[in-house]
RNA sequence: GGCUCGGUAGCUCAGCUGGUUAGAGCGUGGGAUUCAUAACCCCAAGGUCGGGAGUUCAAGUCUCCCCCGAGCCA
């Protein structure tokens, strides 16, 4: 069973911000859940770097396009690779093998009848590579978004047959799932509902792109050339280029990760190209929020950007990570407010997961020569501590399939409530004293520290280095989420097995697995 | 301007087809405890459910109007 997902390729107009990095985690829980549950994985993520924008700002900066780029790709790569990101490709749609497909698959298109000539004539703005629907009399009209001044352009492109589609293209999104989450469904229907219009898919002088061949002096509009790269991506790196061998290596996708904003190109006209080159169409599209900070928007004029790598360098993997996908329902719009940030990782992670690790495994080193204390009843399925685990495991596994990380990570949460409610009432440390009640305590403390590990389990697709952690401090071995290892021998499945620690075996001394923010400046 | 989605405790959010004193977690205050990372456990305070009108025996939950925020389209 193969599992293809992607994040956006990300423009490589500039470095790489929180909202990239946002998508970008997700997807590599995503990922690494699958491969856990024993999926073969391919997880795409890449750059996209053709285009006026990134030509202008290459210039501006006095480097070639190539080179510009080469640049900004490298920080990505670079970038997320400190964020341990388990991705199985990066896509440069700069690549020439990239250009090999992009050939191929226009090919297929034309031939289908789907590219024609037409004029196109507006108001265009480069930040946004879109003409706008300004009135052609406007006077130096700007780009809402972009605050910038539009450019007029007139100018004769090929069009792709858009219109065609229509009836696809409706059935298509009201499919149930194609488009998620449901909410965003209704902004594209609407739009389609419209009526579908051809699209321009080339541009005339702009060296920076790839040539549509057979068409001199254009070359391929951006959009259409990045969206090509998912499929470039799935080839192996050393084999030709050839288009139908992504049907053996991943194609169709389940599931693209977006930015809400670029819905359209994913729902719409992806599908629509895809059609007309006669493949098969993408299981599902996801349309994630943005994020805000303390309920501003994050931008270089306000100088309140939020840099993913101080974020990493002085929080560390699990709070960030913990923090943007327990915190905001995947999908919506998020705030990051610092207090929060670090409220929720210190009582979540450091005082609830944490310490009760460490509470417990202190007990069992102290009284039970530092190792895993007998079992007795604390192995028996029906512990409380048992139902409790078997529970949130279900609710884990439900909820990332469905996407929704903030319902794993409360089961996650959940469990460790349950299990420091258990350690209070029956407070091992009383009955210790006691003479007799050693057995009691062991089977306690068992089941305990049989809870910790089943946290850490389940952690394993979200935290993988605090559950790593855990599971060191527990004396066992980390799940390999990553794509060289994978998990096809069912190790984490079969680690949802209540009674997994071994009586007897030693316990490393304990370390505070999580430690707590402390925060005394702004970020 | 049209349409869509939101506006529920300081913060993040639950509240299904209308029905007992509106819930959870975090934060705050208090208590208990000492195994532990000033942690864990227990308790409490805090809300005229954006505003107004209406339907109903009964509305956070339905209808209309208005205000605020986000978005799509024009």
């Amino acid at each position: 069973m193969s599992y293809t997902l992607t994040t956006p390729l990300y423009y490589a107009n500039d470095r790489a911000h929180l909202g990239s990095t946002y998508t970008t985690l997700a997807c590599d829980a995503i990922a690494r859940h699958r491969r856990l549950r024993g999926k073969r994985v391919t997880f795409i993520t890449g750059c996209d770097e053709h285009g006026q924008k990134i030509q202008r700002t290459a210039e501006a900066a006095g480097l070639s396009p190539q080179a510009h780029c080469d640049i900004v790709s490298e920080g990505y790569r670079d970038l997320w690779s400190r964020w341990r990101i388990s991705h199985d490709r990066f896509i440069r749609t700069s690549d020439p093998r990239h250009r090999q497909l992009v050939e191929q698959f226009f090919a297929r298109v034309e031939a289908s009848g789907d590219v024609r000539e037409g004029r196109q004539q507006g108001w265009y703005c480069v930040a946004c590579e879109e003409f706008k629907d300004d009135p052609h009399e406007a006077e130096d009209p700007e780009c809402p978004i972009h605050r910038r001044p539009l450019e007029w352009r007139d100018e004769v492109n090929l069009f792709f047959r858009l219109s065609r589609y229509q009836p696809q293209i409706e059935e298509l999104i009201r499919r149930p799932g194609f488009i998620a989450p449901a909410s965003r469904r209704r902004e594209v229907e609407n739009f389609v509902a419209g009526g579908l219009r051809d699209f321009s898919i080339s541009r005339v002088d702009l060296p920076w792109g790839i040539p549509v061949p057979g068409h001199s002096g254009h070359t391929f509009y951006v959009w259409f050339d990045a969206l090509l790269g998912y499929l470039t991506a799935l080839l192996e790196p050393d084999e030709p280029v050839q288009l139908d061998t992504i049907l053996e290596r991943g194609w169709p996708a389940q599931l693209h990760v977006i930015g809400k904003d670029i819905l359209r190109f994913h729902a719409v006209y992806w599908p629509a190209m895809l059609l007309s080159a006669g493949l098969p169409l993408p299981e599902r599209v996801f349309g994630h929020g943005f994020l805000t900070r303390e309920g501003q928007k994050m931008g270089k004029s306000l100088g309140n950007v939020l840099d993913p790598e101080v974020l990493l360098e002085r929080c560390g993997h699990d709070a960030v990570r913990w923090y943007l996908l327990r915190d905001i329902p995947f999908g919506d719009d998020g705030d990051f407010q610092q207090q929060r940030f670090s409220d929720l990782v210190n009582s979540d992670l450091a005082n609830t997961i944490g310490n009760l690790l460490n509470r417990t495994s202190a007990m069992a080193r102290k009284w039970f020569a530092a190792a895993v204390p007998p079992a007795a009843a604390g192995a028996d399925a029906r512990h409380p501590l048992a139902l409790a685990a078997g529970q949130a495991a279900e609710t884990v596994n439900g909820a990332l399939e469905a996407l929704d990380f903030r319902a794993a990570a409360e089961a996650v949460l959940d469990l460790a409530s349950t299990a420091n409610g258990y350690l209070n009432e029956q407070a091992p440390w009383k009955a210790v004293k006691q003479p007799g009640q050693e057995a009691a305590v062991a089977a306690d403390l068992y089941a305990v520290l049989e809870a910790s590990r089943w946290l850490a389990v389940l952690l394993a697709p979200l935290l993988p280095d605090l559950s790593a952690r855990m599971l060191a401090q527990l004396g066992l071995d980390c799940f390999d989420s990553s794509p060289a290892g994978g998990d096809q021998d069912g190790a984490w499945m079969a680690a949802q097995h209540w009674g997994g620690l071994v009586s007897g075996a030693p316990l490393p001394e304990p370390q505070p697995v999580m430690q707590r923010l402390e925060l005394d400046a702004p970020l």
